[in-house]
DNA sequence: AATCTATTTAGATAAAAATCTAAATATATT
DNA sequence: AATATATTTAGATTTTTATCTAAATAGATT
């Protein structure tokens, strides 16, 4: 497992959330959008699972990402509390 | 000037932010909460700079850093954007 | 069954980031 | 003026992360 931290701190990653905000992709389109070869994004791909950015899901060949928008609120939560001075 | 991202990404960095959120602490007193050298903390405190996410002040030899709210502030108010897939 | 397509895994290499040591800067003190 | 203190900068080394190539897996198609 890994922190959001970590998912969130590269470009690539960040821009795979992005694609995945407009709904979810298989990891074959989500590569059509970029230069690097298929088994980086795929490495990408794993690590954004790590940190539950996103969720897989396998039908026949293909593998579908979704945007974990759960993650992301919980995020917004500990930011807020960060700032209050509180504990969440 | 980095992104918010790369500042959040590195452990020490993110317990420098905890660190400052109790109120603000010269490089020195920062340093005491850690085994790496004055050096790698100042590193530390160079990318935090960079990213906006604190400021410092010099007053005689003593270099005072404090906790940018108003970039976490900022931060939470896109990740809000984003999930509501909005630009801000 | 042989082949094709989609995706991942393994292992190597390259690039980036963290850490260290040593030296520099700037201010305070003696 | 010399020395001590706080912090940074420069440069080298180590560690981590990203990327690549090649091969493996799994399901679909011929």
């Amino acid at each position: 497992m890994k922190t959001v931290w970590e998912g969130m701190s590269d470009v690539t990653r960040r821009k795979i959330l992005t694609l995945l905000r407009n709904g979810s992709m298989t990891a074959g389109e989500i590569c059509s959008y970029f230069d690097s070869r298929p088994a980086t994004i795929s490495h990408h791909l794993s690590i954004l699972k790590e940190s539950n950015l996103v969720t897989a899901e396998k039908k026949a060949q293909v593998i579908t990402y979704s945007l974990n928008v759960d993650v992301l609120q919980s995020m917004i939560k500990k930011l807020t509390a960060f700032i209050n001075n509180r504990n969440v």
